[in-house]
DNA sequence: AAGCCTTGCAACCGCCACGAT
DNA sequence: AATCGTGGCGGTTGCAAGGCT
């Protein structure tokens, strides 16, 4: 079967030669990719559009970081995946140069291993145990699912619920990640009227942080709270 | 050395969302 | 409003390489 794109043509399946390669680059460097189903035709590719969006994407991109996740990476895919499950797109979009492929791949060979080993679930990063963590900590992740859950609603669906800012209180401790580089094209930008604000205080009411969300929730900064050692 | 098993990763599949018509 | 084409995403599969017996 395959996309709709793919089922009209003959097309190549299975791994990339290194001349199929060399005209995916050669072609995309030169002209870009304005519409990937087109491309296969243009650069003389017996490929569907969307297995040359997806090598392009995955393997020859210039800006790919190749090798092993370092701890420092590993940390943040932990961190990120606690809040936002699965959505490797995401997480990878805190990761330059890693794509959604990579680090679900390396979620499942390496950090879904490690995290099981520790007695965590690697779904909720809670302990398999039956028993529930201190009240400190539940305090803390009680925090963690209000957040998610915010920051897993549509854009859409959040924004047409705000009528000025919205806060949000927590407890320190927390760690916060930078925002996505300045490169990221806003998501949606054009479709926001009102923006958002996050405050967050401690338990004195004094703001800890604010930040504007002026285009969207997807260029947010994550605020990952976890207990510190 | 040979066969089997495991692992990591590239690629595919199916679904969904969205814009154009 | 319905349909179609396309891009994007997460889940899954297949294969090659390395390890083990």
């Amino acid at each position: 079967m395959g996309h709709r794109c793919c089922s009209k043509q003959k097309v190549k399946r299975g791994l990339w030669s290194p001349e199929e390669d060399e005209k995916l680059v050669r072609h995309i460097t030169t002209h870009g990719h304005n519409s990937w189903s087109s491309v296969p035709k243009l650069a003389g590719l017996q490929r569907c559009g969307k297995s040359c969006r997806l090598r392009w994407i995955n393997y020859l991109r210039p800006d790919l970081k190749r090798g092993s996740f370092s701890s420092q990476e590993e940390q943040i895919i932990i961190d990120i995946h606690r809040i936002v499950g699965n959505r490797w797109a995401q997480i990878a979009k805190h990761l330059p140069g890693r794509t959604d492929n990579e680090v679900k791949n390396f979620w499942n060979s390496c950090v879904k291993k490690k995290l099981l080993s520790q007695g965590l679930d690697p779904k909720t990063h809670n302990l398999i145990s039956s028993h529930q963590r201190s009240t400190s900590n539940n305090k803390v992740a009680c925090n963690i699912i209000n957040l998610s859950q915010t920051y897993q609603k549509p854009p859409k669906a959040v924004l047409s619920q705000v009528t000025g800012s919205v806060s949000m209180e927590v407890d320190p401790p927390f760690v916060t990640l930078p925002p996505l580089p300045p490169t990221q094209p806003p998501f949606h930008q054009a479709k926001i009227h009102n923006p958002i604000v996050w405050t967050v205080k401690d338990q004195n009411s004094h703001d800890l942080i604010t930040f504007p969300c002026g285009s969207s929730i997807e260029s947010t900064p994550i605020l990952l709270l976890r207990p510190l050692p």
